[in-house]
RNA sequence: GGCGCCGUGCCCGAGUGGCUAAGGGAAAGGUCUGCAAAACCUUUAUUCGUGGGUUCGAUUCCCACCGGCGCCUCCA
């Protein structure tokens, strides 16, 4: 259990894995404004948090993740407008989408929480923050004023200095300093607004996330995740007013992990570009296995280059996976499902371990992943090897070892989700394939050829080989 | 302008101060086969953007340059 190590940005370094509390980890991600429909960015980080949540368990923590939905900013405002609706019944339907694509792709979902029903711990942290001195109000808006905390700048790498120099931004004439940011914004005429200390308003962007990781997981949970693109300021400003309001005695989160960008054309994909995959599209035309494949191609700090190149080579790599998978099983069925030779799939669980415990790298263990299809193609096209009376067992080996990479770790199912597969279709495929067996034997090619193809056209793919004739979906 | 990341074979992509530089896709040849498919084997980097430096030794560390990207404004 001690061996995972992680990357941290907030030090820029990998560093081993110590929870705060022993057997637990707790984490928080920051969501998106549910606002549009999501694309394939979006569904990185649902995969990688997914992969984390997944590789954490496995090492025998007990993890607690928590996620929020901005339901409530001016984009969503502009929305409802645009939609003729209400700000809740947008946030409430692009949520929805979110949640149903990620459930698609096979993740396990975080506890949700949203802005809007949390008011009361935005309004409290802020109130605090104004008591202590770290935040001052302006017309009903406050602001943090970031001069009061030293250490701001520590997760980006800047200094406030350098910020100042390099500022391209209006200054507002009211804030202290142009860097500071609004903790709560006054409403404007027709906004929806909630009551405050400073009058009606609603939350700044960033007290969100603070708030509500505070108030599920406390201070100094274990890790807080987000995109590579929330690092500056939105990341950089919920430690600033955290860490002030805990009185810099206790860190806000232990470990910061940030994704790597989706790219399409060279270019980061959002909205703003317009360069944009959304998940819906995609999924008409891929399986959602694929996608999540596709996005473990490559570990999850790098960025990734988006393309349906990309995603036919997943496909191809996936369906070499679990055509060994089948065939695996198939010969089990066969010769019955022998006692499990663990130790024959030792090796290649050993480097798939140390592949996830190092920065959980889905890309160097997808290698272990062809080692062991490898082993069992070998097995089953080895005649001395298949014919062995330990071959059932070994089978059994490799076979669970590949489920338990494939399925449990990465959540990439083995079976096509067209193969329901049914005891009914077993024995029907047994007989079909006897009586083909039976054409073959005398000869009669074109009507074998003829089973196959009808059989190929189903979607059920035959094929011969010394060691009798096997199927499987594909 | 500031902060940071990256540049590995035909393509994608791991990785390490010295051991045959993973794995996938693609292509070619071979084996098997009635054919097909699948699979297995072999081949595609004496080399890791370029030029210096540190070192007994660098693709891996340092510097410069070239090229690409992210952030500095909303963004997963």
């Amino acid at each position: 259990m001690a061996e995972l190590i992680l990357y941290n940005t907030l030090t820029r370094s990998e560093e081993p894995f110590q929870p705060r509390e022993p057997g637990k980890v707790a984490i928080y991600a920051c969501g998106l404004t549910p606002q549009a429909p999501a694309h394939v960015g979006h569904m990185r980080g649902v995969v990688v948090m997914d992969i984390v949540q997944r590789w954490l368990e496995q090492l025998g923590y007990t993890v607690q993740f928590v996620q929020n939905f901005t339901d409530i900013d001016d984009k969503i405002i502009r929305r409802a407008q645009e939609e003729h609706t209400s700000t809740t019944a947008v946030a409430e339907k692009y949520s929805r989408m979110y949640i149903e694509d990620a459930h698609a792709l096979g993740a396990r979902l975080p506890h949700f929480v949203k802005v809007t029903e949390n008011m009361d711990a935005i309004i409290e942290m802020v109130q605090r923050l104004v008591a202590d001195g770290y935040a001052y109000v302006v017309d009903g808006d406050v602001y943090f004023e970031v001069n009061k905390f030293p250490e701001y700048g520590k997760l980006s790498g800047r200094s406030v200095e350098e910020m100042q120099a390099g500022a391209r931004i209006d200054v507002d004439e009211r804030k202290r300093n142009p860097e500071d940011f609004a903790l709560w914004k006054a409403a404007k005429p027709g906004e929806p607004a909630w009551d405050s200390p400073w009058g009606k308003g609603r939350p700044g962007w960033h007290i969100e996330c603070s708030a509500l990781s505070l108030k599920y997981l406390g201070a100094a949970f274990d890790i807080h995740a987000g995109g590579m693109d929330l690092i500056f300021p939105h990341h950089e400003n919920e430690i600033a007013q955290s860490e002030a309001y805990l009185h810099c005695e206790q860190p806000f989160a232990r470990y910061w992990l940030h994704w790597g960008p989706v790219r399409l054309r060279q270019e980061k994909m959002s909205k703003s570009t317009g360069l944009v995959v959304p998940i819906r599209e995609l999924r008409e035309q891929y399986e959602p296995a694929v996608i999540r494949y596709f996005l473990l191609t490559v570990h999850y700090r790098t960025p990734l280059e988006f393309s349906y190149e990309r995603l036919q080579e997943s496909q191809a790599a996936l369906e070499r996976i679990r055509t060994a998978s089948q065939r695996a099983e198939a010969f089990l069925r066969e010769h019955g499902n022998a006692t499990a030779d663990a130790a024959i799939a030792e090796p290649y669980l050993q480097q798939f371990r140390a592949a996830m415990n190092h920065d959980f790298n889905t890309a160097q263990a997808l290698a272990a992943v062809f080692e062991v299809v490898r082993e069992i193609n070998t097995h089953l096209n080895t005649p001395e090897l298949a014919t062995a009376t330990a071959a059932p067992a070994r089978l059994a080996g490799l076979r669970n070892a590949l489920q338990w990479m494939m399925e449990t770790v990465l959540g990439i199912a083995l079976q096509p989700p067209a193969a329901a597969q049914s005891e009914t279709l077993n024995q029907l495929m047994y007989c079909v394939i006897a009586w083909r067996q039976e054409l073959r034997s005398r000869k009669l090619y074109d009507l074998a050829d003829r089973i196959r193809d009808d059989l190929k056209a189903m979607g059920i793919v035959l094929e011969d080989s010394p060691q009798g004739t096997t199927w499987r979906i594909g």
